[in-house]
DNA sequence: GGCTTCACG
DNA sequence: ACGTACGTGAAGCCT
């Protein structure tokens, strides 16, 4: 029999401390929770055991001796955040089958020894499962230990291995720890001497007993003598210290060990409480609806295929229709059609199967309460049907908690405890689907409560079907162009590469940054900079400090360019074009954390800009015939946004008098009068100026602009000292932040910040520095959401054939006929520049042109 | 699937 | 002593 044990207080802090955290929408910390039974169900499949113990510390043990209770306050108290997972793990375990073991007045460490003995004892294997290498002192022929490094590697020590890293058999780890000590358990040893004198000692004599009682007769250097002397008591307390016990009062019968079946249903449950539910998945617990929500017994519903006469009687009832279809699988190769649709009323789950049917329902002008929208609004859109949806769940619970990674209606019951009635004989999901009335009502409730029901109705959901226009639409694209422009990039790339392996001496994947590490630092002995998790950094940033040492370094820079907008905006690009000429890029609108959408398949949001040779494949991004494009972009809007929400009169001024606010921040830095300010001062107050928004650090904004940090620092307090009300509102929204959680943006929009509460340091300023760019980057996104819905609507008011097709953050483009094109530039811009109203006027530059990138001003 | 790098606002 | 600006998506390498 083999008998894994799990040290659970060891693995799960070393779970905490390896994963950024994660919480539930309501605060909950789960991070290491989600670490623990990773790594341990990575290690049973490795182990294959037949039995498992998972041993805790108890909260508070009874001391065994005096230095005891000294020894436990010296160590770090839990946190709060790993301290409220203890019994929520402690309960899933249960529920998955395992036993927990735990022991008056005895560490896991004990329990672990205890349990391994037995096994030895009895002709069993051991397996220890441990963050720490306390435990290796167990290992023998019949008990190894796996240590934990991280996430995925574990380390396998038996006696063999143990000997090769110390040096000794494990047994006699506990006699050099004796003497060698251990700071972070506050094990005192002998003072003087480490690691390397105790291994020493040790492997000559044997054990403390043997070098003390024979001290004086000893090959022993006086120097260390004297500190053995000095030290005795010491030693012999640390040995006992050290010493994991084998006795004890545990159950040591292992077939008492072997998991049972548990109880799923309440593990699944729980774990989607906890919202873990790639866990769910993991454990094989698959999600299904008694598991995950709060089963309705009460309640029973059918299954039922409506036919024309069912929808019409649906339809000609005073009520609302909850609706979900799904779209078959024909993405890829064309727009998607309805395959099945769903109408869920209080006991009937209606499926229809004709696409006459769905439309009708679609056509019918009521309120339809959905799960996702964007599909619909596209097939809509395509069909020429002016659907009225009311209610979308994806949408509500993104506004609700714009962290989640998915908005699936199975997981929002669960999530917000939506009862589920039971159907016989019904599909999988289908108790989800008929729960739409109860979910939307929820959320519906959830969002008043937030007071987010003007950003759900009045922007996001209208938003979705301007989105699905767009997608539906695509941007026209010379695709000979960007052929030929890869052609040449590739030709370009082929001579950069020769070049490189001329200067090299071989050849190698210059792509590979570890193979191209081998080659300048190992073979060209250049200097190394910074070091990533896995090797040297090869970044840009290194490679540029690089430069005056080696030609070759402005050559790999370069070919990095060529082989970048290659492959990544010709060779994918080529291959999104459409049948119609056309790229019809996703716009994903639940994605960010702050607002903002999304575009992937390809991200149209990248398109190269900053320099000339990328730039250029924006000459390929065309209107179609007779058509031009309209390009407008809002200046500075998020510096106009900062300005407002803090109300710094110095800043409004300036974009009152309409004065450019890179010099207006100089000449308020720098000290000089705005005439005086030079294209330097500019360039560096532009620095300032994002880092500001982005929650700056004196580093960060030194290594940006090229000075020193104390010159950073003295920017940085300047600029705030100017700009006072900047100063003290980023003081406050950070105090409010931790108060309520949440930060949020001028339309109500939310983030939620459990990074400020947390106990590491770095994680909290990472929340304060969110707390401060979040309403910025967010109540832009409001904004041009606002004005996007308004463009969509007025085009189609004013009867114009222009259209929206693409957002850029803080761009828009309409293709619009030619003769159009003044008209729609100047709605474009008045829409942009009217979406909201702040105390500072909103700026947008309207261009156009038959690229994009004659289009942009 | 994670990591590194780099494209955009 | 450590890490170091916000928000994204994609490609390519490598385990």
């Amino acid at each position: 029999m083999k008998l894994l044990v799990v040290d659970g207080n060891s693995i799960l802090n070393r779970a905490f401390y390896g994963i950024k955290p994660l919480t539930t929408k309501d605060g909950m910390f789960t991070n290491a929770i989600y670490g623990f039974l990773t790594m341990f169900e990575r290690m049973k499949a490795d182990v294959q055991p037949d039995a498992v113990a998972i041993a805790f510390d108890l909260k508070t043990p009874t001391f065994r001796h005096k230095a005891y209770d000294q020894y436990k306050a010296n160590r770090k108290g839990m946190p709060e955040e790993l301290h409220m997972q203890m019994a929520p793990l402690k309960e899933l375990l249960g529920y998955l089958g395992y036993r927990i073991v735990t022991c008056e007045g005895y560490e896991a460490d004990d329990i672990l020894g205890t349990l391994s003995k037995k096994c030895a004892d009895t002709g069993n294997l051991c397996v220890i499962a441990t963050g720490d290498r306390d435990s290796l002192q167990l290992v023998n022929d019949s008990v190894s230990v796996r240590l934990a490094k991280n996430l995925n590697g574990t380390m396998i020590y038996t006696p063999e291995v143990v000997k090769d890293e110390y040096g000794v058999e494990p047994k006699k780890l506990i006699e050099i720890k004796a003497i060698q000590g251990d700071t972070s358990d506050n094990i005192p040893g002998v003072a003087g001497i480490g690691p390397k004198g105790a291994t020493e000692l040790i492997q000559k004599y044997g054990d403390i007993d043997y070098i003390y009682s024979h001290l004086d007769e000893l090959d022993i250097k006086p120097g260390m003598r004297a500190k053995l002397e000095k030290s005795k008591d010491n030693c012999f307390m640390s040995r006992m210290l050290g010493e994991i016990c084998l006795t004890a009062p545990v159950d040591t019968d292992l077939e008492g060990y072997i998991p049972t079946d548990g109880d799923k249903t309440a593990a699944a449950r729980l774990m989607s409480r906890l919202e873990l539910f790639s866990l769910i998945k993991k454990f094989d617990l698959e999600i299904t609806e008694e598991k995950t929500a709060q089963q309705d017994a009460q309640h029973t519903f059918t299954i039922a295929e409506a036919d024309s006469e069912t929808v019409d009687k649906i339809l000609s009832e005073n009520n609302d229709i909850y609706i979900k279809i799904d779209f078959g699988a024909n993405a890829q190769s064309g727009p998607s059609i309805p395959t099945v649709t769903y109408i869920s009323t209080e006991e009937v789950l209606y499926t229809l199967n004709s696409t006459e049917e769905i439309n009708k329902v679609l056509k019918s002008g009521k309120k339809l309460y959905t799960d996702n929208s964007k599909p619909i609004f596209a097939y809509c859109d395509r069909e020429g049907i002016d659907v009225n949806i009311a209610f979308d769940t994806s949408l509500a619970a993104y506004l609700l908690s714009p962290s989640s990674s998915s908005y699936e209606i199975d997981r929002l019951c669960a999530e917000y405890s939506i009862p589920v009635a039971v159907c016989d004989g019904g599909f999988e999901g289908a108790p989800f689907i008929h729960a739409l009335p109860s979910l939307c009502r929820r959320l519906a409730d959830d969002i008043h409560d937030i007071a987010n029901d003007r950003l759900l109705y009045e922007i996001e959901i209208p938003l979705a079907r301007v989105l699905a226009r767009m997608e539906n639409l695509g941007f026209a694209v010379d695709t000979e162009g960007i052929r030929s422009y890869g052609e040449q990039l590739g030709k370009e790339a082929a001579e950069l590469q020769q070049s490189i392996y001329d200067d090299v001496g071989y050849e190698f994947n210059i792509n590979s940054p570890k193979q191209l590490a081998k080659a300048l630092f190992e073979d060209l002995n250049l200097p190394t900079r910074k070091k990533t998790k896995s090797g040297y950094s090869t970044n840009a940033e290194v490679l540029e400090s690089l430069l005056p040492f080696h030609p070759v370094i402005s050559k790999i820079l370069e070919y990095r360019t060529v082989a970048k907008l290659k492959s990544t905006y010709c060779d994918s690009l080529i291959d999104k074009v459409a049948d119609d000429g056309r790229i019809h890029s996703s716009f994903n609108q639940t994605e960010t954390r702050t607002g903002r959408i999304s575009s992937t398949e390809p991200n149209l949001q990248n398109i190269p800009v900053r320099t000339e040779r990328g730039k250029e494949f924006r000459r390929f991004f065309k209107a179609k015939e007779g058509c031009v494009l309209v390009d407008a972009d809002y200046s500075q809007i998020e510096l106009r946004v900062l300005s407002h929400i803090s109300g710094d009169k110095t800043m409004q001024q300036a974009f009152r008098d309409n004065i450019d606010i890179h010099t207006v921040t100089a000449s308020e830095v720098f000290g000089v009068p705005i005439a005086d300010v030079t294209p330097l001062m500019r360039s560096r107050a532009k620095a300032v100026n994002f880092g500001i928004v982005y929650g700056i650090g004196a580093f960060s904004l030194s290594k940006d602009i090229g000075v020193t940090m104390r010159e950073a620092q003295k920017y940085i307090e300047n600029y705030l000292t100017r700009f006072s009300s900047v100063d003290s509102y980023m003081k406050e929204v950070i105090e409010k932040a931790k108060n309520d959680g949440y930060v949020s943006t001028l339309e109500g929009r939310r983030r939620y910040l459990p990074e400020l509460s947390a106990s590491n340091r770095n994680t909290r300023a990472f929340g304060e520095r969110v707390a401060r760019n979040a309403p910025i980057q967010g109540t832009a996104a409001d904004i041009i959401k606002i004005a996007m819905v308004r463009v969509d609507e007025r085009l189609k008011r004013e009867g114009l054939e222009a259209r929206l097709i693409l957002q850029v953050h803080d761009e828009l483009i309409v293709e619009a006929p030619a003769f159009e094109s003044m008209q729609v530039a100047m709605l474009l811009q008045e829409e942009m520049e009217n979406a909201v109203h702040l105390d500072i006027p909103l700026t947008a530059e309207a261009a156009m042109g038959e690229t994009w990138y004659d289009a942009k001003g």
